[in-house]
RNA sequence: GGCGCGGUAGCUCAGCUGGUUAGAGCGCACGACUCAUAAUCGUGAGGUCGAGAGUUCAAGUCUCUCCCACGCCA
């Protein structure tokens, strides 16, 4: 079995703050990273596991306008609706941060000192497109107007929705903003400071080309950014917003940077830093407690790092953060392997937060418990390809695998002892051929389901775990305890005591996948200890003769027709 | 147009460094059981592994070309 590191450091994607996410994006990095997260607690580990909200930017923005908030008191409100859900849905961060916190202020700027310091930031002069009326620059999308190709008479300054073709804001006829509709435009010069990313290109590539335990999908990605076309491109990290972390040197200003702030997607990743930070303040550590986690010549050399990400997050975590971290000269912990997945799409089209469509992690909790969905997308994981939700699926795989295989083994075995033997552990019996075969196999997929989790092998995880559950339903047939009980009582009694057992070992083996249901079983069996198993043996006597239990309600109640009828015709339009 | 990821049983997918009769879950058919959430367990039906060519004693598994779907980028 691979060795499991002592002390993780876990991050996942950070979602941005405008509005509830999607399953899409859940499956993507914040359940899987959950599920990595509450596996290594189980074994042991120390763990550290960050999330945050990503604030910053002009959609941020856009949408406290919407909503007709100042933008500090929206994004404020909405982490706050953010962490509930993420909460409710089982996620067990240590930390859920803000981008916008000062912590992340502090250590942006910090890292941009140290960048500017080794000559890895550059200054250009580039023209941008500034509204009168709005008061400010306005980003390529955020501009409006005719296409000079297809006379579509909304596309937009990147790009023309109706023709596809790619577009500069000027060459918009009757440009306009977008957010005003004011054409009182101009084109203005504007100061940016660029990542002189393209001068680590051969630092990164040796980087990623060392990483050959790495998902295809993340060294694909980064290897196709370093070597497509020109290679790796320095980026713009600032822009000129009002929301943000304002451009400054380390604690210095930077002159003929004032009133800019630095890109969201330069500051996003700097968060996660940030965030435990965070964690630190908010539980009364000090600074070295956070710091252990991060900087190597400060206790984190025996971390190992792990992040999990969509695939539209590669490129970032692959080059761009790497680099802010290589470049700045300082030791700090730079990850060690980067989890990727695909998209999961909702019957037939995609996800999309924009035209609502799809079902959002809010709205799944008011249907359903969150073990429910955390099942299936997690078996269902787009490791390898982009999956698909469809409701036909999602019924027939829950009910199957929770209510019939996992659910009704607990109920048949806890009713069956509650007729026969009362709410207690039976005494009595011995152990036999049956129990012994029981018990090899049981141990042998103990070792193929950890070896997958500790390899984020998700979907392989939650399949082995599904075929431990099954043993239990074959032993159960296979020794008839109902017809053992009339010959031989004790007989029947053995056989129930076990299964009760393993009852307690399912719980403690599912928990990273339900938590909910997990906690629900070992409670039901009065209070039983949580403690991961070695050997199946002890295991399985972990409970003796005598403790009591009771029997639980229906674990998982299945999903009818009529439910996953009503669910596919609520969810089919857009989201109100 | 370039690049990336895929194209394996009705459906969803496993198949690592090439090697006995290509696997799993679901669905389906038949059988067993009756403790249980009309649940469970067993058996079975079989797909020229997208198409073609090549390398090899041997190819879903490597090479080339092509087709299809999806995605990213220009």
């Amino acid at each position: 079995m691979t060795e499991f590191p002592t002390r993780l450091l876990i991050t996942s994607a950070i979602p941005y703050i405008n509005g509830i996410k999607h399953l899409g994006n859940l499956v993507g990095s914040q359940l899987p990273a959950d599920l990595y997260a509450r596996f290594a607690r189980a074994r042991g580990a120390e763990v550290m596991f960050i999330c945050a909200t990503d604030e910053h930017g002009t959609p941020a923005e856009l949408a406290a306008a919407k909503a007709g908030k100042p933008v500090a008191e929206y994004c404020a409100e909405m982490h706050d609706v953010q962490a509930d859900i993420a909460k409710r849905f089982g996620l067990s961060f240590d930390h859920f941060g803000r981008s916008s916190s000062q912590r992340n202020y502090g250590l942006t700027q910090h890292f941009a000192g140290r960048l500017a310091d080794a000559g890895l930031i550059e200054e250009v002069t580039e023209k941008q497109v500034y509204s009168h009326a709005d008061g400010r620059f306005l980003p390529d999308r955020y501009i409006e107007g005719t296409c000079p190709n297809c006379g579509y008479d909304r596309a937009r300054g990147d790009q023309c929705e109706n023709c596809t073709k790619q577009l500069d804001p000027t060459d918009l006829i009757e440009p306009r903003s977008a957010i005003s509709g004011s054409t009182d435009l101009e084109v203005r010069d504007t100061k940016h400071l660029y990542l002189r990313q393209s001068t680590l290109r051969d630092t990164l590539d040796e980087w990623i080309t060392s990483k050959t335990d790495w998902p295809i999908l993340t060294t694909s990605i980064a290897k196709k950014w370093l070597h497509d076309g020109d290679g790796l491109q320095d980026r713009g990290i600032t822009r000129d917003l009002d929301w943000g972390v304002p451009v400054k040197k380390g604690s210095e200003d930077w002159p003929g940077m004032e009133g800019k702030v630095f890109y969201v997607w330069f500051d996003a990743p700097i968060e996660y830093i940030a965030a435990t930070a965070e964690w630190a303040d908010a539980n009364g550590k000090s600074d070295a407690d956070w710091r252990r986690w991060w900087r190597t010549d400060e206790g984190a050399d025996d971390v190992r790092y792990v992040q999990f990400m969509g695939k539209d997050n590669v490129p970032f975590h692959t080059l761009s953060f790497p680099a802010t971290i290589i470049g700045s000269g300082e030791p700090w912990k730079l990850v060690d392997y980067i989890k990727s997945f695909n998209y999961l799409n909702y019957d037939g089209g995609q996800f999309s937060t924009s035209q609502g469509r799809g079902v959002f992690m809010d709205q799944a909790l008011e249907i359903l418990p969150a073990d429910y969905w955390r099942w299936w997308l997690l078996s269902r994981a787009p490791e390898s390809s982009d999956s698909e939700f469809t409701w036909d699926a999602f019924q027939t795989d829950v009910n199957k695998d929770l209510a019939d295989v996992l659910g009704n083994f607990v109920s048949r075995v806890t009713k069956f002892c509650r007729s026969k033997f009362g709410e207690v552990i039976p005494t009595g019996g011995e152990f036999g051929p049956a129990e012994e075969a029981l018990i090899a196999h049981l141990q042998t997929g103990l070792e193929t389901y950890q070896t997958h989790m500790t390899n984020m092998d998700v979907r392989k995880a939650a399949s082995e775990l599904r075929a431990l559950w099954v043993a239990g339903n074959e032993y159960l047939q296979d020794t008839a305890p109902w017809s053992a009980f009339k010959t031989d009582p004790d007989r029947a009694a053995a056989i129930i005591r076990l299964s009760l057992n393993l009852i307690r070992v399912y719980a403690v083996l599912s928990a990273p996948f339900i938590p909910t249901a997990a906690a629900s079983m070992l409670k039901d069996l009065g209070d039983a200890p949580d403690e991961w198993p070695v050997t199946m043996t002890e295991a399985l006597e972990m409970l003796p003769a005598g403790h009591a239990f009771q029997v639980p309600e229906v674990l998982f109640a299945k999903i009818s027709d009529d439910n996953r009828e009503a669910w596919a015709e609520q969810f089919s339009g857009t989201r109100s």
